[in-house]
DNA sequence: TGCCATCCCATAAAATCCCATGCTATCCCA
DNA sequence: TGGGATAGCATGGGATTTTATGGGATGGCA
């Protein structure tokens, strides 16, 4: 069965800048035979961006689908493989957070691992609740904007 | 798939947050190979929403067809998958739940699985039982200004 | 030889496994 | 058809294993 990334885990990071990946997440990644995580900075937010190796393999394979002389996807390109970081486990399954990539998410003593499906994210936990408090918002909005009654449970087989 | 539940139970939570799945779901997810439940807030009410793992890869299945760092689909993304709860059966078919459902379900010591076709969701007793009176009047009033007699029995495979 | 990364161990808390119990529904045979 | 045997289910609680986390030891590298 695929696997998913889903839930969040708010882990401590340690003086060294060590953190427990989720065991959840690592039995995950242990079945694909993995022992590590690949990170870089998300794109469009103050976050780190995680996944198996497998992930990014796709993700790049995106990449080559395209006439190989263009252009149109180098700045991606540039900007995300050339920042993907290889995090091993330590014994214990925990990973160091470079520096750099501390700094993007704006990262203290707390780090709130986000499953988002097939990949996932490490964020500053408020920054991620405010985030996910206007997600929410917006999503409750959009659905009473589609005739939903709000007191009334979603119809069996939707989508959800 | 035939797979539908139906009917309400009602389980204990014990001490420990865990709950008997009623059998019949479990037998109705044994069917497909499944050893656990998906679960997440309901969107509308102080409910757990609750289904087969499956579902998990038909939600997937709809994100994965969009660039991955495309924005458009953001907020469901954080907003339902970072809910998902993937619970596993332990040996006696108990499900342990996490805190934030209980919370949002407003759980105590009893939970009410509530069959609703090809989901279910999980319900303080009481309040269930209050939105079902609710949902019974409803349908009475429509009923009489539809001209039909307003204390029929419901349809089997009604929609609650 | 000081610094940094890695490895290793200790501990507390939490999740999981495992078995015992009572209860109910089902089965089977006289 | 009655009623004891049997199996499945919900539940409680203890034992065991995993996790998360801290801190120290080790070893290479500048």
């Amino acid at each position: 069965m695929a696997i998913f990334y889903t839930g969040v885990a708010f882990n401590k990071v340690d003086r060294k800048g060590r953190v427990s990946v989720p065991a959840t997440y690592r039995n995950a990644l242990a079945k694909q035979g993995l022992d590590g995580i690949a990170a870089f900075p998300a794109l469009h937010n103050p976050a780190v961006q995680g996944s198996g190796m497998d992930w990014l393999e796709k993700i790049s394979a995106r990449f080559d689908q395209t006439d190989p002389f263009s252009e149109e996807f180098d700045d991606e390109r540039i900007a995300l493989l050339s920042q993907v970081r290889e995090l091993a486990f330590d014994g214990d399954g925990r990973v160091t957070l470079p520096d750099d990539l501390i700094a993007h998410a704006g990262l203290s003593d707390q780090a709130a691992f986000v499953g988002l499906g097939k990949h996932f994210q490490i964020w500053e936990p408020a920054a991620f609740e405010e985030v996910r408090r206007a997600a929410k918002a917006r999503r409750a909005a959009k659905a009473s904007i589609d005739g939903r009654q709000p007191d009334r449970p979603p119809t069996p087989g939707g989508s959800e």
